[in-house]
RNA sequence: GGGGCAGUGGCGGAACGGUAGACGCCGCGGACUUAAAAUCCGCUGAGGGUGACCUCGUGUGAGUUCGAAUCUCACCUGCCCUACCA
């Protein structure tokens, strides 16, 4: 009998080696090819999360297989370590955001190097670290410098909860919640800093250089919302200018009347005397509006007259001017032409406002529109009319710009006229990167009074973060009230100035994060040009789907822009002079990117429970509660309650009866409790509660452990357990049975390589037939991790151990054979249970290190079968399974299924009208 | 309202248009044990039959095909994204 298996040691034994060894360095290798992996970084919350593992351990596996098929391989790990939960521990628990930050990161450090990946620690950054964020700041800085940050007044998306603004893209959800906290945003007015990322949008909706899942490339186009139309500048009374974007220049000539945003800048001027004090009251409250509010109204329309008119352009009419909250500023122009006729949204106005509709599509084949009787707008296809020259032009579906003849040809006519040209317009704002927080990266900006806004000179990096702020949830920056950081003097001309107090969104540490890891500590740039000649791009990027909109987009914003501010031509240049074509180099920072789904609570039965007592106002004050097996026929009555324990909050139960009804149950320091398996200890706390399938979280109680499984089972069983249990793209509730499996499976492992080998005569078949297994397995394995497949990788693996565990039983294989598969297994096991294929390894004598051999080489002609299982259908069914050799012809494949029993049997002594032949499936179809 | 994805045993999930349910969990039967746990062996989609076998079966309904979980159309259900975007 060989030792047991105990995981711990031969873990903790193979980590201290390999570290020692510095097995996993990554360091650039020339006669190698490169393959840079990565996984999302994390931010360091504390605890390493099981959706941790099961975001990496996958990544890790496939990034080892890559390497032992011949890749040099990078796959590093860092913390996305500035943000909002350091500053709240501050505030709550008088701890330091920076002595909180790392000692979570000290502690997740610790956890991941248990996972056994080849994280390459030497490579690790923390985005909160000066050395990093002065790269950061240094980022910002040339962005400025090419006019790609500005700063402006706004009305922007304020959570009063994070107390800071948030990017568009931080916004979510029909209620308009902040996306870290779930809070609804405010708006407010502010001057803030934002990246345009809008000079971009063209070159965002390009996806046809990188190999990203259609969903995400879908979100991307879908959130950047390209749409063709037309600018028209329309003109005041007064001869002011109002330009509108329209999808629709082919319907101008029914706009009957103007709608500015609340917001516009000209509802000042255009409003009359009579009409101020309501046009007045109506900004005002729109003003005090939140999104939610406006949300809340549906879409009943709201508006006011403004007393003034515009001069429609095409036909010189005098329409009227409102203002209304449907028409937003922050889109297009923040104004509208409305054409009632055709536009559902001015249709419903007009009809609320009294105001004209004039027809000017006509559609075809059905009967003529009536202004007076229409119920709905008419969007769709049809004929111009009421439209001077254009009148029957035919005008085909909306919202395809150009391909629409209609919107072409008036398009045309604008831009000849000088009062309009053809546009694109996008939905995608601009990036806001200002956040009124103390735990990010200051903006690197200062404000002098004689030289106003003034870039810090980047010999001045970084603007390091002060210490001692006091943290107080104020909606502005704690930096604000420092004076020792808030006060400089102007690098320009010395003078008093003072500093911008605000932090940048922490997606810009994340933007960057794949090139700093190159060369973390590098000094003379964001990183080396000779790390990021060999490295770059990134070759296989995973994450969450959660991303789609936010740091994906903003990752690829920035390596374009930091393409454009020429930030990569030392890189290119060392490239070249290492033979690399570098078109397209710079263009995409993640070549391909796949996403891994989310690993939800495990759901679980509430305890079943008789408790007795009386009820008190509506709740039942329970006096004694027992835990019971079954609940058959306990009836519910004045001073006694029996049902499943749904939830519990602190000392009150929720419980549901048989009948379905809930009732709550208060218990206090008298209320005893009798739960099998606790005696005289029992108490609420033993209580189990009802859960349903939900995201894990603290106070649902229904986290899993990662440190705890490992402690358990061991990382290896972990690690294998992940992607054994689940489609790796979907995820899906814990299951703490399904482990065993797994746990079986290592221990079989264990018990079959120590002590398997064949003792008896070999036999020429058994051989050929386990190395067919060997090469099955080869086959499964290295398709399932080359497409994600990781459950059915492991599914082969583990088919393997049985076909080893029989060829050991029948003992009739030689030691050689026996040696080669063993060591076929172990390799094959090592990128998903690196430790136990190690130790194995180890033990038959293979060569230190399993992680540097080879990948077996898979050989179909071993790998075929010789005897295959024709089957024959008759009329498409199965009705018969006959033993043949593998290379059978086809016309004695026919004849030997045509003679068959079932076939016989089904074919009712009918001739066959057809009879197919499918040699790669093993198959004959006989049709009757 | 718009867009996308997905529906397969009790469960997680397999299945290039070709043997549906690989692999595992749960469950059941048996062995071992004084007993239990662990372990090992066997069974395990539903229904019928002593049995060889037969019938049904991948959300529903049609279609294409010798053959459909897979392709096409319509519908139902669930999830995700988006939403007065002019």
């Amino acid at each position: 009998m060989a030792d047991k298996y105990v995981p711990q040691e031969v873990e903790a034994r193979w980590a201290a080696r390999w570290e020692r060894d510095e097995l996993y360095r990554s360091r650039i290798d020339l006669s190698r090819p490169k393959f840079y992996a990565l996984t999302m970084l994390p931010y360091p919350s504390g605890d390493l999360h099981i959706g941790h593992w099961y975001a990496m351990a996958p990544s890790d596996a496939r990034a080892r297989w890559l390497r032992m098929r011949g890749y040099n391989v990078l796959f590093p790990m860092g913390f996305d370590a500035f943000g909002l939960n350091a500053e709240n521990a501050a505030i709550k628990r008088n701890i330091h955001p920076k002595t909180w930050t790392e000692r979570n990161m000290a502690n997740m450090r610790r956890q991941l190097r248990t996972m056994g990946a080849i994280f390459d620690w030497e490579r690790e950054a923390a985005t909160s670290h000066p050395e990093y964020y002065r790269w950061t700041q240094w980022f910002f800085l040339q962005f400025f410098k090419a006019g790609l940050a500005y700063r402006k007044n706004a009305a922007v998306d304020f959570c009063p909860q994070c107390n800071t603004t948030l990017a568009r893209e931080q916004v979510w959800g029909e209620d308009r919640h902040c996306e870290r906290c779930g809070t609804p945003v405010i708006k407010k007015e502010l001057e803030q800093w934002f990246f345009r990322t809008t000079d971009y949008a063209e070159e965002l909706l390009d996806h046809s250089h990188i190999d990203w899942p259609e969903r995400v490339k879908t979100m991307q186009t879908n959130w950047i919302g390209r749409s063709e139309g037309a600018h028209v500048t329309f003109r005041t009374e007064g001869g002011d200018p109002i330009e509108v974007f329209t999808t629709r220049p082919d319907t101008l000539w029914g706009a009957t009347f103007m709608v500015l945003a609340p917001e516009h800048p000209l509802v000042d001027k255009v409003t009359t005397p009579e009409q101020r004090p309501a046009v007045d009251a109506y900004v005002a409250a729109a003003a005090r509006k939140s999104e939610i509010d406006r949300t809340a109204e549906g879409k009943d329309k709201t508006g006011v007259f403004t007393g003034g008119y515009a001069i429609n352009p095409v036909n010189g009419e005098r329409i009227p001017i409102w203002i209304a909250d449907y028409v937003l500023i922050s889109y297009g122009s923040g104004a509208i032409m409305a054409v009632p006729a055709h536009d559902e949204r001015d249709f419903e106005f007009a009809r609320k406002f009294n105001l004209p509709i004039r027809i000017v599509i006509q559609p075809e084949g059905t009967s003529d529109l009536d202004p007076d009787k229409m119920t709905e707008a008419w969007p769709g296809e049809g004929v111009m009319v009421n439209s001077a020259q254009f009148s029957g032009t035919p005008a085909t579906a909306s919202s395809d710009g150009a391909k629409n003849e209609a919107v072409r040809v008036v398009t045309r006519w604008l831009e000849q006229q000088g009062i309009g040209r053809g546009a694109v317009n996008y939905r995608l704002r601009d990036w806001l990167i200002s956040r009124q927080r103390y735990w990010g990266a200051p903006i690197p900006i200062v404000y002098c009074e004689a030289c106003g806004v003034v870039p810090v000179p980047e010999s001045e990096l970084p603007i390091l973060l002060p210490d001692d702020v006091d943290f107080m949830p104020t909606g502005e920056s704690p930096l604000r009230y420092h004076a020792g950081f808030l006060h400089t003097t102007c690098p320009q001309c010395g003078g008093p100035a003072t500093r911008e107090t605000d932090t940048m969104d922490t997606f810009m540490c994340s933007s960057w994060y794949q090139y700093r890891y190159l060369s973390p500590h590098y000094d003379r740039g964001p990183f080396d040009p000779a790390e990021g000649a060999y490295w770059l791009p990134v070759d296989q990027y995973t994450g969450g789907i959660e991303h789609a909109t936010m740091h994906l987009m903003y990752t690829r914003f920035f390596t374009k822009a930091m393409r454009d501010c020429g930030i990569f031509q030392p890189t290119a240049a060392a490239a070249q002079a290492i033979g690399r074509d570098t078109t397209g180099m710079f263009d995409e920072p993640m070549l391909r990117l796949f996403n891994q789904g989310m690993i939800l609570g495990e759901p679980r039965e509430g305890d079943l429970i008789i408790a007795q007592g009386a009820f008190v106002g509506g709740k039942f004050s329970a006096t004694s509660v027992q835990v019971v097996e079954a609940l058959d026929g306990v009836p519910v009555t004045e001073t006694q309650v029996a049902g499943e324990v749904m939830n519990r909050v602190e000392t009150t139960l929720q419980v549901r009866t048989p009948a379905g009804q809930d009732i709550v149950l208060d218990t206090d320091e008298n209320t005893s409790f009798d739960i099998p398996g606790f005696g005289a200890d029992a108490t609420i706390n033993q209580i189990k509660h009802h859960l349903d399938v939900e995201k894990m979280s603290k106070t649902q109680g229904n986290v899993v452990a990662p440190d705890e499984l490992v402690a358990e089972f061991g990382a290896d069983t972990v690690r294998a357990y992940l992607m054994f249990a689940f489609r790796w793209d979907q995820g899906g509730p814990w299951d703490s049975k399904g482990i065993y499996g797994v746990v079986r499976w290592l221990h079989d492992v264990w018990a079959v390589v120590n002590e398997g080998a064949p003792q008896g005569t070999s036999d020429p078949a058994a051989e050929r037939d386990l190395r067919r297994k060997v090469h099955q397995a080869i086959k499964k394995v290295s398709d399932g991790l080359e497409g994600f497949s990781f459950n059915t990788a492991m599914a082969g693996l583990m088919e393997l151990k049985n076909g080893l565990q029989r060829a050991a039983r029948e003992g009739k294989v030689s030691r050689e054979a026996w040696d080669e598969a063993v060591a076929a297994l172990l390799r094959l096991m090592a990128p998903f249970t690196p430790f136990i294929a190690e130790e194995l390894w180890a033990r038959v004598g293979g060569p230190y290190s399993i992680h540097n051999q080879a990948w077996p080489a898979y050989d179909a002609a071993l790998a075929a079968e010789e005897e295959i299982t024709l089957v024959v259908q008759v009329n498409g069914k199965v009705r018969d399974r006959i033993q043949v050799p593998a290379g059978i012809a086809e016309e004695e494949a026919k004849r030997l299924a045509l003679e068959s029993d079932g076939a016989r049997r089904h074919m009712d002594g009918k001739p066959a009208r057809k009879v197919i032949f499918v040699a790669e499936r093993g198959m004959v179809s006989i049709v009757v």
